[in-house]
DNA sequence: CCTCTTATTGACAATGATTTTCATTTCCGC
DNA sequence: GCGGAAATGAAAATCATTGTCAATAAGAGG
């Protein structure tokens, strides 16, 4: 299942070419519903395509984020993680647990909270002249397994 | 304007001492308005006590973190910014220009978006079992100057 | 105020994620 | 198919953060 072809498209808008690892990126980052590191893309996508090198999934991501198609998230673990925007997972926030660096993904509360955000949006976009393209909400604090335990 | 005396408590309540490259760290960090790195810390330390390593700087940062006394950000930029949690600023989520890396404070819309929080934390603290100690908010976007402008 | 235990420190080395460099290869409009 | 610009890969470079370890200092108890 190869990546859709609008995607050509889209890097044709912004003057860039769609090539085999970038092709090779998008699906995995398509298949997964994890918060892959730039080194776990390319694992996945050293399995399909031995060549392609770590150097280019970094660069790969960060047009991919320039361009507004990936999220790219720290969740304090010292690496950068990466999202689709449109994948197949439906917008969420996320519970971080600042002992073990378990990430959860909620979508439950999402409604409510982006209804309010699209208004603060507005506000703050005409307020500050800021053109606002996404926002990220995380929850901090300790997941079940961490609770009453021992640090770190 | 040495830093305040509870401190000293806080310290002793988590079986650690209060020193004077702590001390100067908090100074600095009770001092400002800003979202200053490690090394912006260490900096202004290092003005008054020379003699502070920029190490010592980082294992505070990261006992002040763990004690839940300071925010520890990340607005992409590849370095950490730390806040204090009680500081002379009131509680305040943040707009990041993504091509600048200018951040703009904002604290307008906060009480809505801090009383929906509420009910969120309550509800997902329940749901997962997740003890929440704290949120972090961050629109993103491209500010005033960085708008229709060129990139990076 | 002195002592002793233990936390803390500082200089330096080490780590590890991300970037840069540059010669080579690939895309794609013509 | 051709050519020039864009993209790539390997290796080196960067740079924030962390680990090591011997030397120092805080502060509880005497």
């Amino acid at each position: 299942m190869p990546c859709p072809p609008w995607w050509h498209g889209k890097f044709r808008d912004c003057g860039c070419r769609m090539t085999i690892p970038r092709q090779a990126v998008i699906d995995v980052l398509t298949a997964t519903s994890e918060h892959l590191s730039a080194e776990d893309i390319y694992f996945e996508v050293h399995k399909v395509y031995p060549a392609i090198g770590l150097t280019t999934v970094y660069r790969t991501l960060d047009l991919l984020a320039q361009m507004g198609m990936v999220f790219k998230f720290d969740f304090g673990d010292g690496r950068s993680r990466y999202e689709l925007v449109e994948g197949t997972k439906k917008h969420h926030h996320h519970l971080v647990c600042t002992n073990c660096g378990r990430v959860i993904d909620y979508s439950d509360f999402i409604e409510e909270e982006v209804k309010l955000f699209n208004q603060v949006e507005k506000a703050l976009s005409q307020k500050h002249n800021f053109e606002i393209t996404a926002h990220q909400v995380q929850f901090l604090g300790r997941c079940n397994n961490c609770k009453g335990g021992n640090n770190r």
